[in-house]
DNA sequence: ATGAAAGCGCTAACAC
DNA sequence: GTGTTAGCGCTTTCAT
């Protein structure tokens, strides 16, 4: 390693070499007006000098980034840090960076963040919407600048917007009816808002299996709320308050799962003896591990590629890709295996 | 909302204020300089603009940039996640942005990953190393260039390092005193790399309890490793050729112990019934969930929070704070529940 | 209290 | 092939 790693610039570079520091960007660019020998000196020079360009500066002057910017609304939930890491890994395959923000579920963290990201100058930009989302003025706002926008598994109701979803209605149908022929027909639906994408078509899935095998809905037995740990604590709280508890579940998330699986122990209730738990979400490693919940499991992973794919699409070729929506399936898991009795 | 959105800079406002792009700066800025009055106006009128600064320019000049550069091996496990988590929320409670990066385990991509956040002029970093990092190079030139630089849970072995990090070498100890208590002496300990702290620490602590109570240890039974759940696999199947099974595990991380789990589980071995594991790592969720591991817990968010503290603290007084040492205690839970018959 | 000039480190025209 | 000239949008002296 070379001493002097401190502020090392085109200009060092080219004074070194005796020629003008464009001669220097070009050639550490690759730009075919540059001689290979020249080039080889130059990249020689920056690897000894450790030079290494200041992205501020690059990107001021040539007004893109290499950045996707990613907001999310959780992190420490295993489906959400599974997406992520997806979209880390892919984007660095890709050769971009990722500049990642957490709007903790809270509206006005989410445009503050976007608005910063957008300052930087990101190419393009890749969002699952806050429960509290509405207003999607600050979307708007992104489109009216050309920034590439994907949404991932969180979609606000806009027209022409592109993203990455699963197949909310069809999983949350299938859970259904696992439990309909199960015999389990008293369930009750921890459903999220219904301005939000997952939560509207988790909901009429839902609804749907329940009608069409003529179970009877119990509107007590219809919540709707937000997507975390305390909304399925307060779930449990007021169905318990309704008189009898129902024999299943099915939650929104798997953090509502949890909460309404805190608040049913602390009531002496034995889960899954008692009330039998489905949740949207994804076991964790392998689905080895063995846990209280059946899943409706989210291909996390794949969601994160094909969020970055699209962008990627979207940044190559702004109006081909426009608009697009990729959907992928979801599958049942009971007991941590995939279930094949149920479409 | 205002209809132009686009590129707003200092000097639209200046041109419909009748004012240079100076004061503007300072007005939004709120340079004593500049008269209330002024202030009020300028933003008032950036509001309806929706000016909003361009980050590259503002930093480029500055030469600061309000971020801290964020360094970590992995993301879609609890323990890393909930670091992380931890690290935004504080840092955005202070005003700071977080660019997150992920090494993926591998030393090469958080070389590259250090060199990106050092171009864009960070103005401090929080780095959890790889299990691979072995060459310090990269953060001894961090230090040259004076960026604050804290580790945080896995720190290299280099001298005069800002730190947080939890008590390894006690919590091991304590694990394996309780394994001991409860007359399971047949012990395998799947450690981590011994050229990392945490690997080195948390065998030593395993190995002190040992002599200490005189257990011997079966060197067949000491594994050193990585981080992951292949490691833990491998673990299992190292031990498995090698004659009987021990009566207990301590892994060094939660994916070790899930590796451990499913190479034991496809040998028709129980957990824990047959085979007792201990590792470090948390819970999910309030420890509510049943788990077939017990747990050396580590406060992620207390680490994450100190971290940012710390780096605030560099940033704002770079002598002081100069090479501190934050070590947190760690919890041993049984099933859930803090263990209160050990030290 | 306000502004003019210079410059942060780089890239993009356009010459030569 | 290489260099010259501008300029990205902001902040910083230093005048006024």
């Amino acid at each position: 390693m070379s001493k002097k790693v401190q502020h090392v610039k085109l200009e060092d570079l080219a004074q070194k070499l005796n020629v003008s520091k464009v001669t220097i960007s070009k050639a550490l660019r690759d730009h075919p007006d540059i001689s290979i020998e020249m080039k080889r000196k130059v990249n020689l020079l920056a690897d000894e000098l450790g030079y290494v360009p200041n992205f501020l500066a690059k990107n001021l002057s040539s007004r893109k980034s290499n950045i996707i910017g990613l907001v999310v609304p959780k992190i420490a939930h295993f489906f959400f840090g599974s997406i992520i890491e997806s979209v880390y890994d892919t984007a660095f395959k890709n050769n971009y960076e990722i500049v990642l923000t957490v709007s903790q579920e809270m509206a006005a963290r989410e445009r503050k963040h976007i608005l910063s990201l957008l300052s930087m100058k990101v190419d393009g930009l890749i969002v699952s919407v806050t429960q509290e989302t509405t207003d999607n003025a600050i979307f708007e706002r992104v489109k009216n600048m050309k920034v590439p926008l994907v949404f991932i598994d969180r979609v606000p109701t806009t027209e022409c917007t592109s993203s990455v979803t699963v197949d909310d209605y069809g999983g949350a149908y299938s859970a259904t009816e696992y439990f309909i022929k199960k015999r389990l027909t008293k369930i009750a639906h921890l459903g999220g808002y219904n301005h939000i994408n997952i939560g509207k078509a988790r909901t009429a899935g839902f609804t749907s299996a329940m009608n069409d095998y003529n179970i009877p809905i119990n509107s007590d037995w219809m919540i709707e709320g937000g997507f975390a740990e305390e909304d399925g604590y307060e779930g449990f709280n007021r169905i318990f308050s309704k008189g009898p508890l129902p024999e299943a579940i099915l939650a929104v998330t798997y953090p509502v799962a949890l909460g309404f699986y805190e608040a049913a122990i602390q009531h002496g209730i034995s889960i899954p003896d008692d009330v039998q738990i489905t949740c949207f979400g994804s076991n964790s490693y392998k689905n080895m591990v063995p846990s209280v919940f059946n899943f409706v499991h989210q291909p996390a992973k794949e969601l994160g590629e094909e969020a970055v794919k699209l962008i990627l699409n979207l940044i190559n070729n702004p109006t081909e890709f426009e608009c697009s929506n990729i959907e992928l399936k979801t599958q049942l898991m009971i007991n941590g295996k995939s279930n094949k009795s149920v479409a």
